[in-house]
DNA sequence: GCCGTTTTCGGCCCGACTGTTTTCAGTCG
């Protein structure tokens, strides 16, 4: 493969530049929605699509035609797209600036921009200020003071940023009991939406509920004191913004349709989507009130989510797989391929990946020991950092000598649990690692992980990667793409080479349980197991309480349609010791 | 622009809210 073959986040990118500038340009809406699911489809694809349409392949993946495949191929031969260099001719790069803020969409910005010449949001700004705004045919003064409204809401530095799901969770679980508190006393409450999916990074909060008094619930959420604005609180419900800048939806529906609603709030919005799609092809129309029935006019109402599933011929499908990723194909009763019966956090059997005090860890051994007990663990390794981490957490081959000395004492007097003395390795700019083989040979558990030198090349990375991969000693390779979630994109590498190595030398792959790692991310875990790579997850606790990350990593297993037999660590300690590649 | 157990052409999910209107368009999820 090409060293410098197009990414695809600048691939996705362009197409979602090209539906942008469709949609200002007035393009039928469906064009644009192509474009937008093309470059999602991208984004998430664990392989190299410009790599993909060399091969005259890429149109094999849902959403991308043979169109698109020729703009891709364009865009990596030649560096840019001709239909996307005309569309910037037409419209100043501000326009898409204008077009993101809240409230304004393509129809606006194109009138502002035609009638007032406004052409970034700073001329937006003008304009409203000189109240020129108000004077244009179908604005009008309120437009212009949300307008302002939106222009200083953006300037806000991280006002729209999305937080981690743990975040997310522990917010809307506030709120839950807040409106529990100050809302009727029959309230019955859910969490829906992209938390329920358990996605990586959320960006606002769906609650839906059921009660007698739904006015007195909508006007609780809007009278709570974390609240900084609500729209119009009504039997329907009401969408309000927390202070912190979340944004909060709370939808309340009858009894006997509280499934309905919870699967629509749910989503994601591509999945319903192709629900709805596939629907009408059985004439049927599906909304958050009912399933509606073409012939009969009938609607059908559902207490819970699994009647709607059930009713449209499928199966009910786990939260954590309505992504638009194939699970309506596969939940089908008739015909389909059947879900995968997705692993849970109770099937964890042991933590292999965790640090102490010995590196850059807040605990002691019995301390994280005491910790994998309460988790009904039956083993654990301990990781620490190695000979060049930095940071002053070097543990030089010495003191890694004494710490295995100190996991043998511990485990001989702890009955509950087996400790593993493990490392995690410095994988060197070369591929190879921080320590002796000799000394790596006296581990029970090796994690090969790269914390340096992460904007290399893309083929200098994955020769480095690969050469980890295929050290005999190397038992997993700890947070494999070093992406880190809203903050930092994965280093250019060739995951498809990656997995290919990982399959032939039986190494496995981390799964890294940190909210803010979630690596291997979801999609590619899902193309790693494909390809034949035994997975396993790991908390990467510093300290005894994050021990419980493991769920988080679980959550990305789910998303990654992973079962049990796809995670080593759910495997007692003598088999998965059976499956490291040194003692085959 | 994509796609096919109604279709290779003509469809393509559904509804709430807001502000501007006086019956609706735009935006959002």
């Amino acid at each position: 493969m090409a060293a410098t073959e197009l990414q695809n986040s600048a691939l996705a990118d362009a197409l979602d530049e090209l539906a942008d500038l469709n949609e200002l340009d007035g393009a039928v809406s469906y064009r644009v929605l192509a474009y937008r699911n093309a470059a999602r489809r991208v984004r998430e694809a664990p392989v190299s699509v410009a790599a993909l349409a060399r091969a005259g392949r890429a149109s094999e993946l849902p959403g991308i035609g043979a169109t698109i495949q020729e703009k891709i191929l364009a865009l990596r031969e030649t560096g840019t797209i001709p239909a996307l260099e005309k569309l910037r001719q037409s419209y100043p790069p501000g326009l898409i600036a204008i077009m993101r803020l809240p409230g304004i969409g393509a129809k606006r910005t194109r009138l502002l921009f035609s009638e007032l010449g406004v052409d970034s949001p700073e001329a937006l700004r003008q304009a409203a200020l000189a109240q020129r705004v108000r004077a244009v045919k179908g604005l009008g003064p309120k437009f212009e003071q949300a307008a302002l409204r939106a222009l200083e809401a953006g300037t806000e530095a991280g006002a729209r940023r999305r937080v981690t799901l743990p975040t997310a969770l522990q917010t809307a679980q506030e709120i839950v009991r807040e409106l529990q508190a100050a809302g009727p006393p029959d309230a019955r409450i859910e969490i829906a939406g992209s938390i329920r999916r358990a996605v990586d990074a959320v960006k606002d909060i769906d609650l839906v509920a059921v009660t007698v008094e739904p006015e007195k619930l909508a006007g609780a959420l809007a009278g709570l004191e974390r609240i900084e604005s609500a729209g119009t609180p009504s039997a329907a419900g009401v969408r309000a913004r927390s202070h912190s800048g979340l944004s909060i939806d709370l939808r309340v529906a009858a009894p006997d349709q509280f499934g309905n609603l919870l699967q629509h709030f749910t989503g994601s919005g591509a999945h319903n989507a192709a629900l709805r799609e596939a629907a009408v092809r059985r004439a049927l129309h599906v909304s958050e009130y009912g399933i509606e029935d073409e012939r009969s006019g009938r609607t059908l109402r559902c207490a819970d989510e699994r009647a709607v599933y059930e009713a449209l011929g499928m199966r009910f499908i786990p939260p954590e797989l309505r992504e638009s990723r194939g699970e309506l194909a596969a939940a089908a009763i008739e015909g389909g391929s059947g879900l995968p019966d997705l692993i849970e956090l109770r099937d964890i059997r042991g933590d292999l990946h965790c640090h102490t005090h010995a590196s850059d860890g807040k605990a002691s051994i019995e301390e994280m020991a005491a910790g994998a007990i309460t988790c009904g663990y039956g083993y654990l390794a301990i990781t620490d950092h190695s000979a060049s981490h930095g940071f002053g957490n070097d543990v030089s081959p010495d003191e890694l000598r004494r710490q295995i000395e100190r996991v043998r004492e511990c485990d001989a007097e702890l009955e509950e649990i087996e400790l593993l003395a493990g490392s995690e390795v410095n994988v060197l700019p070369d591929g190879s690692l921080d320590y002796e083989d000799e000394l790596l040979e006296q581990l029970d558990w090796v994690v090969a992980s790269i914390h340096t030198s992460f904007s290399m090349g893309r083929e200098e990375m994955t020769r480095r990667m690969v050469r980890a991969v295929e050290h005999p000693l190397v038992d997993a390779i700890g947070h494999p793409t070093g992406r880190k979630v809203e903050q930092r994109e994965p280093y250019a590498l060739d995951l498809d080479a990656v997995f290919d190595a990982a399959a032939r030398a039986g190494t496995f792959l981390e799964i890294n349980a940190n909210p803010d790692r979630r690596d291997l991310p979801d999609p590619a875990a899902r193309a790693a197991a494909a390809a034949g790579v035994k997975l396993v997850i790991d908390s990467d606790a510093h300290r005894v309480s994050t021990l419980a990350n493991m769920r988080w990593g679980v959550a990305s297993a789910r998303r990654a349609w992973l079962t049990s037999h796809d995670v080593a660590n759910t495997l007692e300690w003598p088999r998965l010791k059976a499956l490291r590649k040194r003692a085959r």
